[in-house]
DNA sequence: CTCATTTTTGAGAAATCTCTCATTTTTATG
DNA sequence: CATAAAAATGAGAGATTTCTCAAAAATGAG
């Protein structure tokens, strides 16, 4: 039996908590491997080893699973980058150490990165909160006089493509911290730092 | 009956090609409506006022329908892009050139758009002319010294992003030729020219 | 105009999935 | 342990789509 995220927050829930659990499991794992288009219903039973009809004494349809599973995610992985950016004041150092912590998250667990890029496409509000913080931090950056932008959804939208080049390049062809580095330093770029200056503070950080 | 591009390629040819070229056009059409994964091939036979089983006189599956309308539209958008750059020797007025002109035409033609951003997430070397295209300009940027980057697939890819969003944003809100000058300088960031400098090439352009 | 060839047609067989529900199994409680 | 409530089961009904193929229609060369 596959362990995974929601299976782990599960523990010491009832039965119907943990069966409801491994069905999340499954559908990421799954969703990593055939992507959300070619999911079906009973290749998630069959991988979480439940009967086809269980299915629905938890989810109405494969949406609800997918929204479920990509929310649940999203906000662990939320959690897990609001814990490191306490205490660093700098936005241009703040936007650098979101993305790499970003990055690198997501490619030590390559199946939340497929769920979370699928999800990006078609669930409206997954990046929501991860974009507050960002805005927050472009903002930010642009009061220290640091970013030369005006904060709008369309450079959130530039900067998240970028971050999602990385990403998939990355599950692609194996982890490589140069070329996230790269990105950190073209985020910057984007936001108005000169080459310079942008390969300074992604080195100083490093 | 619906004329398209591959209709209008066909006139002179035989019934067997104008037939084809219907279901092509058909396809191009609906893709923009439904998407490529809800796509049905009695959609497309409907569409084109054919009976379904026509369909399969002319392609094998839904795969080869899509692969041969993108590839067609792809090799129609680099035929036209190709067209207007001739003369423009300085890199990054080529690169301001090519974008808007590449934005531009697939504003024009919704349907494209939808084709092309489709299938450059499922078909591998759709964008392969084009990126050629954009590989010599950015090498040729270097050269100039205009450019401070490393010309490799994953720079490519970034740019290749940023005009994404900049389409997908326009065919969602409308056409808006200061988002698409917003991106050109923004590439022209990526590409290491200063603020300054990336508005002084786009507005020279206007 | 005739006739062989090419192309289209559309009914239905086959393949896939989703979803239901009567039954069985498991769990929790006294 | 007994019993009621909760959960899981999986066979099959239903829905949808793909794909086939014998027959009909269109084409075009002589």
């Amino acid at each position: 039996m596959n362990a995974g995220y929601f299976r782990n927050q599960a523990t010491g829930g009832g039965k119907r908590q943990r069966t409801r659990a491994a069905l999340l499991d499954a559908t990421v794992r799954l969703v990593a491997s055939k992507g959300m288009e070619a999911l079906k219903i009973s290749d998630i039973t069959d991988a979480a080893e439940l009967a086809n009809g269980t299915f629905y004494n938890h989810f109405t349809d494969k949406d609800e699973v997918l929204i479920e599973a990509a929310y649940g995610i999203a906000a662990e992985i939320s959690r897990q980058l609001d814990a490191d950016m306490t205490g660093i004041d700098d936005a241009p150092s703040r936007v650098v150490t979101a993305t790499r912590n970003f990055i690198s998250i997501v490619l030590q667990k390559p199946d939340w990165a497929a769920l979370i890029l699928g999800g990006a496409r078609h669930l409206p509000h997954l990046g929501e909160d991860a974009s507050q913080y960002l805005r927050s931090d472009l903002e930010r950056g642009v009061a220290q006089g640091k970013f030369d932008v005006t904060v709008t959804n369309y450079l959130m939208s530039q900067i998240l493509a970028l971050i999602t080049v990385a990403i998939t390049m990355q599950l692609n062809k194996g982890t490589d911290t140069a070329m996230t580095d790269q990105i950190c330093e073209n985020i910057l770029r984007l936001l108005g730092l000169t080459p310079a200056k942008a390969r300074r503070v992604v080195e100083a950080m490093r």
